[in-house]
DNA sequence: GTTGAGCGTT
């Protein structure tokens, strides 16, 4: 049997890279570990159903049909699964506010700062060929859509936001924002960003004065404020309770948390960028490590 | 030729 070259992804959904088959037709572990480090074996999608290649020692054997019948992916251990959250795709976003002198060229200088982009359009009236004044992007990689998404952007001198198409809540604070509970006057801002940071970005830490035995933190990424919800946690031999910002109240609770300041009132507003401020007090401790752009008013409807 | 909340001719 001649060497041939087979089609393998790390996921299902990421470009393959041709890889060279033993004499025997068998493909390496190792050779597969050049390009997929952790792999620990290969498997392919068949009639909608993933099936397992046969491992046999550190040789992947070719299904019953040849290599060529199918493309191919990763395995990986479990463990590693658990600990490295697969990381979503990129979504198309959209980019609203674009002024009308802008087009793709200066849409995609600008963001190509935060990361490399797959897409940028510029929409525009078909007849007239003037802009609309919004347009649509993609990244490459996720982690330069979240920051995209986590701030406002200054484009050809107009504020313009970067949202999830179709998506009412594209990145506000709600799913990023974690309630902390229990938390003890010896826990402070930088001790609870210290702490959190370790699971993620964290782009705010709100820290009520006068003391509460409560907190915020606001992190970058949704998922990562999300997976942390319903746990309790150790800080500095205080355990606090995590959850998610903004709980379901009677009515009572309601009314309360309105008087602190910290539920919505369904009102339209004005707020300053970061958005987290207009939850709380002037007089609350804020510490940020993103990099906020401006304090430019910020309308916003929710 | 204008405009400023929204959601993409293919």
């Amino acid at each position: 049997m001649s060497i041939e070259y087979v089609l393998v992804s790390e996921g299902e959904q990421d470009e393959p890279i041709e890889l060279p088959t033993e004499e025997d037709g068998s493909l390496l572990l190792s050779t597969i570990a050049g390009q997929y480090a952790d792999a620990s074996g290969l498997k392919y999608r068949s009639g909608g159903r993933l099936r397992g290649l046969r491992l046999v020692e550190d040789r992947v054997l070719p299904p019953a049909e040849g290599w060529s019948a199918h493309r191919y992916f990763c395995a990986f251990p479990r463990s590693d699964t658990l600990s490295e959250s697969p990381r979503p795709r990129c979504s198309d976003l959209i980019v609203l506010g674009l002024p009308w002198k802008t087009g793709e060229d200066t849409v995609r200088e600008y963001f190509a700062a935060f990361g490399d982009l797959l897409m940028v359009q510029v929409k525009r009236d078909m007849k007239t060929g003037l802009s609309k004044g919004f347009g649509f992007i993609k990244f490459a990689d996720y982690e330069a859509q979240l920051i995209a998404l986590g701030r406002r952007h200054m484009i050809d001198g107009r504020w313009c936001d970067v949202r999830i198409p179709n998506s009412k809540d594209g990145g506000s604070v709600a799913h990023r924002k974690v309630f902390v509970g229990r938390c003890t006057e010896s826990l402070s801002a930088d001790d609870l960003r210290e702490y959190f940071g370790a699971f993620g970005q964290v782009t705010d830490v709100f820290v009520p004065k006068p003391f509460r035995a409560f907190s915020f933190v606001t992190f970058l990424d949704p998922e990562v404020a999300q997976s942390l919800c319903g746990q309790d946690h150790i800080i500095k031999g205080v355990s606090v309770n995590i959850s998610t910002a903004s709980p379901k109240q009677d009515r009572s609770a309601r009314s309360q948390l309105l008087g602190w300041g910290l539920l919505d009132n369904g009102a339209p507003r004005v707020y300053s960028w970061p958005p987290d401020a207009w939850q709380h007090s002037a007089h609350s401790a804020h510490t940020h490590t993103a990099p906020i752009p401006d304090t430019k008013p910020y309308l916003k409807y929710d």
